[in-house]
DNA sequence: TCACTCATGTAATTGGTTACATGATTAG
DNA sequence: CTAATCATGTAACCAATTACATGAGTGA
């Protein structure tokens, strides 16, 4: 089931842009991640790594091993590190999906520190929005849900402040850096 | 892509077993919680609710209105009470999936406080773990991935501890309230 | 007049899943 | 001798999405 789901394809594409990698390193690597971003099935993988490479996306190349089958090491083209620039200019889709937030926020985070900030406070703004979402319908006086005044409510509140803080005091150390760092460079 | 994801046929059973609602009902209700749950569109809402009352697990009554299409309200049966509490007992999926455990969670908590605290134990559990390794790999010697020492790990780290923390605290408060209710109980 | 809410539904497509197949090597 | 790890892949299936269709009433 699709739901709030994220393309895999651009992560995939991403991960393969920082270092060349096998559909097999991917799954061990996004393993150790999958709790934050998932972990796709070799049977999805593999095809889409197949779709990367048909599209000029990504070029392979073929390692033999002694005794073993022989790896395939995906590298990104030109072409993949246009469309994968593409993606990571549009804006992350609004909703409950942590997973794509946390797609774009692991590759931002090897590019350039204003687009990490743009991530950054572009995630703030959406949690911030349903944060007050949340508060209204907590003391919201359209009182006839169960649902409503049960824990669900107060569990959302809860990751919201935490998320809210993490985000605040991490803007906060970069955009310091950043100070420190136009100062460094204007002299 | 759906990665991670859960049976919305349960809960939308589930949602019905609460109180008969219509499907367009159960879109606005699940429109408050996107965030959490998510928000299933028309195009499978309709269709699962016509597969839950074809298995005999609901039941329709049509409430024609005046200048308005009629509504087709749905109701739980007792084989749909009985599915429903089977999976009810089925242990929830680890994963990165806040959706399937705040879908029990909203259910459970019109249900016993036995079960309501099974649940939210179960869950500890999960992120405690989820917790352990997220603090390995961030103090990990295991240093090749540039992506381990980033911002991700951090962040995951933040959001479990927030969600410890709340679960621990719902966790006493709801067993102060059982260990009164024995006390009442037995006198 | 235009857009939105109420209220239902279908068809085409997408992007995953599980289960399967292959096959050698290593560790208990 | 069994199970796990390395490493690739395919086929059948599933549950969601988007886009579409219909149609009256309400409010700017």
């Amino acid at each position: 089931m699709p739901a709030g789901s994220v393309n895999f394809r651009h992560f995939i594409l991403g991960l393969v842009s920082l270092e060349p990698r096998s559909g097999y390193d991917i799954k061990r690597l996004l393993e150790s991640l999958s709790w934050l971003v998932g972990n796709p099935s070799f049977g999805s993988l593999y095809p889409t790594l197949h779709a990367l490479l048909e599209e000029g996306l990504t070029s392979v190349e073929v390692i033999p091993q002694r005794d073993k089958p022989s790896r395939k090491v995906y590298s990104i083209t030109d072409l993949g590190r246009r469309v994968l620039k593409e993606w990571m200019a549009q804006p992350v889709e609004t909703g409950p999906s942590l997973k794509s937030f946390v797609m774009r926020l692991s590759l931002a985070s090897n590019f350039s520190i204003e687009k990490l900030l743009a991530h950054l406070q572009e995630r703030r703004a959406q949690v911030e929005a349903h944060r007050k979402t949340l508060e209204l319908s907590i003391n919201g006086s359209n009182s006839k849900q169960d649902l409503k005044e049960s824990l669900v409510l107060e569990y959302g509140l809860v990751l919201a402040n935490a998320e809210l803080e993490w985000l605040d005091s991490t803007l906060n150390q970069l955009s310091q850096q950043q100070q420190i760092l136009e100062v460094v460079e204007s002299n």
